[in-house]
DNA sequence: TTGACATGCAACCATTTAGTTGCCTATTAT
DNA sequence: ATAATAGGCAACTAAATGGTTGCATGTCAA
């Protein structure tokens, strides 16, 4: 769960991920094209994605091919995500009783 | 945005946010107990929790109350989580037909 | 079979991060 | 008034992070 937040903290990988969710089954060097960074860097992130099992990878020859793994994401949705929404109302309204109430 | 991802993505922070899930308004003291750092490192999560507008604090007298925002973490769920999960069972699907495809 | 293409590996570098220690300020209670 | 309490500030350190460059390997096409 760490491994999947930390994966989801810099915005390079999230577009990654974005490119995924737009085309699925991407190459390397199609996930490449338009980043201001080498193939290098980009290989770095996506080893980082499939270690947070958030891609999955096969080869095929000579490329590899990248296919978003959604669990993870939907893990991250109901254990933490809904979690705190569903206490979103009545922290709301004690933050404001706390303000109405003033300085005791 | 970024920084909200950024904030999530330590687990001493995730769980600070924890335990004022569990109970709101708590002094820094008080988020500090039984944690192995010393204060002045908790007070630096805070910040960044702060920062990323997670919490809200209020000064009472020498104390200082930390409130959950919980609108953040709900924008995630909103504008990320659910975007992947609407294709989860589509992406599922792909994969498993690139898989039984076989190479080609 | 040889050159071009797609990717992998490893060493290196700069910056950020998570934590520390030491000291200072403000508020409360006796 | 003064001591204890709650918190703030700043300098420092070690390790993690995001990126680079250079070279190696494997696969495909002419």
């Amino acid at each position: 769960m760490d491994e999947v937040f930390k994966a989801l903290a810099d915005s390079s990988r999230r577009s990654l991920l974005d490119r995924l969710h737009a085309r699925n089954g991407q190459t390397l060097n199609e996930l490449c094209e338009g980043l201001a960074m080498t193939r290098q860097a980009v290989t770095k992130h996506l080893a980082i994605l499939e270690e947070a099992n958030l891609i999955t990878t096969i080869r095929h020859g000579r490329e590899k091919l990248h296919y978003l793994n959604p669990v993870p994401i939907h893990q991250i949705g109901e254990r933490w995500i809904r979690k705190f929404e569903r206490s979103k109302l009545a922290a709301l309204n004690e933050l404001k009783r706390q303000l109405e109430n003033g300085d005791e």
